[in-house]
DNA sequence: TGAGTCGGACTCTCAAGCGT
DNA sequence: CGCTTGAGAGTCCGACTCAA
C-alpha cells in the first residue's frame, strides 16, 4: 500500500501528522483504487481551522458486514455491493452475513455501579464544532446543506457511485458526531488524458460531466473543483461532492481487477461459530 | 509490492437487572 | 417502565506471510 493511501485510510486515522501551513496539495489521492478517474489533492486546513481533535476517532462498524469482508476480516460498508467486493470483482457475491441470534436467559451477577457521570463520556464524543470557526457565508454544520443520497457514499467511493447509499448518519444524541479531518479534498484537473488512467482503472467509467457547486470549501484553490469533506461521515471518512458518475451497474461492465473470487477459497477464519 | 491470512482489540447490540 | 450494565456477537485494525 502506498503511503498516500495510508494517509487516507477509510477511517482517516493517519491524517493527523500532516501539518502544513502553505496551501499546497500535500498528497494526491486516487479514491479507492481508482474508482474515480480523478486524482485528488489534499490540502491541509488552514491554521486555526484545524479542529483540535484527538488523533483517532472511535472506530465505527457497519451493522452487518458482507460475507466476503467478514471472512477476510476487512472493513465493509453498508452499501451492497460493498466497496471491497466491488474492488475485487465479486460484487455479485456481496451479501449480508447472517447474524446469530443472541443467547437469551444468560444470568448475570449484581450490577456494579459505575462512577457517577462522565466516566462514560468519550472525549471523542464531545461536540466538535466549538473550536471550528465557521467562515462567513458558510452554514453551520448542523445546518449543512441538504445532502443528496449520492453524497453519502462510503469512504472512497466517488459519491454518486451508487445510487443507493444510506443517508449520512446524523449523530444520535450522545453519539459521536463526525469530525473534520485535517484535509479537504479537491479535484485535480485531469491532465489531458483520453480516458485511460493507469492500470486501466477507469474502464467503464463515464467522465464526470459536471461538478456540483462547492458548498463547504472556502479554502479550495479556485481553479480546482468542489470536493468537500463530508461533514456527516464518521471516522473522518470523506466523501467527495459528486461528479456525475453513472450508477453502479453501468459503471462496472467489468470489474476493475478481473480477478474474480479471490478470498473465497479461504480456509475460513470464522471463529467461534456454532455453539 | 500487493493481496491474503488471522489474532485480538475494539465496537455494537440487546437482554437482564435495577431504580423509581 | 425506562434506564443501566454486562456480556455475547460481530467488525476490522494491523502485523505477518506469501505469491507475482
Amino acid at each position: 500500500m502506498s503511503s498516500v493511501e495510508r494517509n487516507q485510510t477509510p477511517d482517516g486515522d493517519d491524517l493527523a501528522d500532516a501539518q502544513s501551513t502553505d496551501v499546497q496539495p500535500q498528497m494526491t489521492v486516487h479514491p479507492v483504487g481508482g474508482y474515480s478517474s480523478m486524482p485528488m489533492h489534499m490540502y491541509p486546513f488552514p491554521p486555526g481551522l484545524v479542529p483540535p481533535q484527538p488523533l483517532r476517532s472511535k472506530r465505527r462498524q457497519v451493522k452487518n458486514a458482507c460475507t466476503n469482508c467478514q471472512k477476510a476480516c476487512k472493513k465493509c460498508d453498508d452499501a451492497r455491493p460493498c466497496l471491497r467486493c466491488v474492488k475485487y470483482g465479486i460484487a455479485e457475491e456481496c451479501v449480508d452475513s447472517q447474524r446469530k441470534e443472541r443467547k437469551k436467559g444468560v444470568k448475570r451477577g449484581p450490577y456494579k455501579k459505575r462512577d457517577g457521570k462522565g466516566s462514560n463520556v468519550d472525549i471523542n464524543d464531545a461536540p466538535e464544532q466549538q473550536s471550528m470557526p465557521i467562515p462567513p457565508g458558510m452554514p453551520p454544520p448542523s445546518a449543512s446543506p441538504p445532502m443528496p443520497p449520492y453524497m453519502a457514499a462510503p469512504v472512497g467511493y466517488a459519491a454518486g457511485f451508487y445510487g443507493q447509499f444510506p443517508a449520512p448518519t446524523t449523530p444520535k444524541p450522545g453519539e459521536a458526531p463526525a469530525y473534520y479531518p485535517q484535509f479537504y479534498i479537491t479535484h485535480v484537473p485531469p491532465p489531458n488524458h483520453n480516458g485511460h488512467g493507469q492500470d486501466g482503472e477507469q474502464q467503464g467509467y463515464a467522465q464526470p460531466a459536471q461538478f456540483y457547486p462547492a458548498t463547504f470549501l472556502p479554502y479550495a484553490p479556485q481553479p480546482y473543483g468542489p470536493y468537500m469533506v463530508h461533514p456527516h461521515r464518521p471516522d473522518a471518512q470523506m466523501a467527495m461532492a459528486a461528479p456525475q458518475y453513472a450508477p453502479f451497474p453501468q459503471l462496472y461492465g467489468k470489474p476493475p481487477s478481473a480477478g474474480g473470487s479471490h478470498e473465497n477459497g479461504r480456509s475460513d477464519h470464522a471463529r467461534g461459530d456454532d455453539n
